[in-house]
DNA sequence: AGTGCTTTGTACGATTTCGCACCAACACGG
DNA sequence: CCGTGTTGGTGCGAAATCGTACAAAGCACT
């Protein structure tokens, strides 16, 4: 696993050994466009994505009333529920960023997680790491400012994506279920203090460090999480199981 | 399974076959008292509860910016990391009502996970429908106001406990992440409306449904699914897995 | 250069919630 | 029956955020 030859640059087909993936074949790499849903709230799963580029955002609530989440970027999938044993989606998960993924039939990824004890445990741990994530989104609506928020929130797009990025104003709103012109304002502060850099729909991590402290704290319990459960030095636990 | 002689009122353990709970033994009856507390961030989990009467919390964020984000009764156990296949707590979990639960060894439920699918088939569902009901509280945090906040954090301690149950508003309102005064107002306003009937530290709800809709969309998913996952009616799923 | 669409900046009053503080009502033990 | 601690009701100015609207700026296409 982690073979440098891999052609994956999804964390969680990085980490799978070859057997694993032959059992979710065909995995079929897909362009994934800009608002392209991948699950719908309620419907079965067809197929589950395996992030390679871009981000999706994981968006509850009814019409008017959502708020994202989760993100799932090259680090995870679509579809945790297959993971779970269920068939149906949830929450409306759909492409926030632009990019591209691998499609996994869902069917056949519950089929595997029966047979493969490795894939099961990877996926689990994946799985557990998301539902951090969705935790520490649900602590940082309630108990921080939009400043704050916003913080976190480009913090973890970066994070997936790169130190420059494309999104607007008004996708951010929707995402931390704020008014459009309160992310402007809170934009124009961190920039004035130097973390970031901002011109039209386009955003520049300046200064990450400084960043983590705006996010007054709602940022890293879930990236941590994630680092011991699924990355590079998970591999004694995935032993273990 | 759901056999009129089992002594359990646990949903979870009721579900089980004998020989599942046989895995679980020694599952040893203990009191849980207010406040109690049954996980702590980072430490490794030493045991899990199932919960037979009274209420437990799992809280995130730092001191002074703690929020809860799901709350878990006779429907469901403590220390669901445990499922996932992980040894450590993530977010702090203590009791919110006085009950009782089953206490099992941490490291006996692992092993017993490995060894029995159905076992790990009804804890993976219920793990699912626990981390929708975070999901969900994340969305009520960000588009709810308090008063819908709180009629859907008071069905939700109904469902678990009872038409009449005690909490005092301090203890709501540090569940909700608002001011204390925040809560009696709001309280106030729903037993204006005759939904509810309050005094000190003792909560009657009056009128459920009423309620339901006082919450403004944010109760009922996380129920659903929980019925659907783990309830009466998740039989066939089981059987498929 | 001109037109049209998207994105961002700015404004204003309204609403929600905050933080704090103080008092009243209640419960329990001596 | 009285003190003491807990719980709930109320008030006040401050802050955060809302909803809405409109203007300015950037970009694409002609």
């Amino acid at each position: 696993m982690d073979d440098s030859t891999t052609p994956f640059r999804n964390e969680l087909l990085r980490s799978l050994p070859s057997a694993d993936i032959a059992l979710l074949e065909p995995l079929v790499r897909v362009p994934l466009g800009i608002r392209q849903q991948l699950c719908e709230t309620g419907k079965p799963i067809q197929f589950c994505y395996f992030i390679e580029r871009g981000i999706a955002s994981v968006v509850s609530g009814r019409p008017q009333r959502t708020t994202e989440i989760g993100i799932i970027g090259p680090e995870g999938m679509t579809g945790v529920e297959i993971v779970y044993g269920d068939t149906q989606a949830t929450f409306e998960t759909y492409m926030q960023i632009e990019g591209e993924g691998f499609q996994c039939e869902a069917p056949r990824l519950a089929q595997a997680l029966l047979e493969s004890r490795t894939l099961l445990s990877l996926l689990l741990r994946y799985a557990h790491a998301f539902s951090i994530q969705v935790g520490s989104t649900a602590n940082a609506q309630g108990r921080s400012v939009l400043e704050e928020r916003l913080a976190r929130w480009l913090l973890m797009v970066s994070d997936r994506t790169a130190a420059t990025f494309h999104v607007t104003h008004e996708y951010i709103a929707a995402m931390l279920a704020v008014r459009r012109s309160g992310v402007t304002m809170a934009m124009q502060t961190l920039e004035e203090k130097g973390l970031i850099r901002a011109s039209r729909a386009t955003i520049h991590i300046l200064d990450r460090q400084a960043l983590i402290e705006a996010a007054g704290g709602s940022y890293g319990l879930a990236e941590q999480a994630y680092a011991r459960l699924v990355g590079a030095d998970s591999k004694p636990a995935l032993a273990a199981m």
